[in-house]
DNA sequence: ATTACGTATGTAATAATATAACACTTAGAG
DNA sequence: CTCTAAGTGTTATATTATTACATACGTAAT
């Protein structure tokens, strides 16, 4: 099958330890560390956590993944285009995650710094909450 | 000396060893790292990273300095009133962390939230910028 | 095809960051 | 004084992340 089928854009291709990485948030959800991913993912060949954070660097240098800082986790980016600036709900008693993909919020934030003549190149809102289920019980 | 002086409450006066942290953090006004601080506490009978880890936990929760999650470090609180709340901009390039005070921001943010219906108990806000020191050079 | 180059890989060792466990002390409340 | 909550000191250990170095692989120019 194919013949010189030339793959425009190398860097667009993952390469196998970003694939499997990437492919366990994806199925996920979650945010996991990069610890778990390791052992998730030794039936996979990785055998090191080098090879794990070589391939969470590049995810997260694509867009494709978000690390959550305040918590050293890494999670899916759920949203279209982050272009790096990401925003994330955190709660604080059951330690659930979710991306705001809300565009007010964002847009909004974007607004406010460049009216107030901050000159940013991206930025991390981490915002902590109680979640419905944990509002309940 | 002194008879039944009453300390009104006992949780607004700081330890020893909160006090020498909180004092090391102050006079810094740099981001500084745990280990770090350890190291430069050592000749004040600082001796394991715990007792740097609970002062600074305990200064956490009483609001006088912020923890930095992007870079694990912890900083003096340069506004009389965060209430937990927090934003920062963190160069790039050389690292320098400002505290940001601007009010228009830190209330818009918080309107943002609130106009989207975000039930937020707390922030965290992490803006890179390229300082001005770094821009010019 | 050969070379050169940038990127990725594999592996071992180690650094940097943070917490658990336990015995003991201190200071305030009643 | 006695009880309790909070803080201390210390050792050990867990968790998170990087350095260093040798090797492989894909692309493009020669
Ligand atoms: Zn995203
Ligand atoms: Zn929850
Ligand atoms: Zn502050
Ligand atoms: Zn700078």
């Amino acid at each position: 099958m194919s013949s010189t089928h030339t793959h425009s854009k190398k860097s667009q291709i993952l390469t196998k330890n970003q694939r499997i990485v990437l492919d366990l948030l994806q199925n996920s959800g979650e945010p996991l560390k990069a610890y778990f991913i390791l052992d998730s993912l030794k039936k996979e060949g990785l055998n090191s956590p080098l090879q794990v954070y070589r391939a969470l660097d590049k995810l997260v240098e694509l867009g494709k993944i978000h690390k959550i800082e305040s918590i050293n986790s890494f999670i899916i980016c759920n949203n279209s285009n982050c272009a790096s600036n990401t925003a994330f709900t955190i709660c604080e008693r059951c330690g659930k995650v979710k991306e705001i993909k809300n565009k007010n919020l964002t847009d909004g934030v974007s607004d406010l710094v460049k009216d107030n003549q901050l000159e940013i190149t991206r930025y991390n809102l981490e915002f902590y909450v109680l979640c419905k289920s944990c509002k309940i019980n």
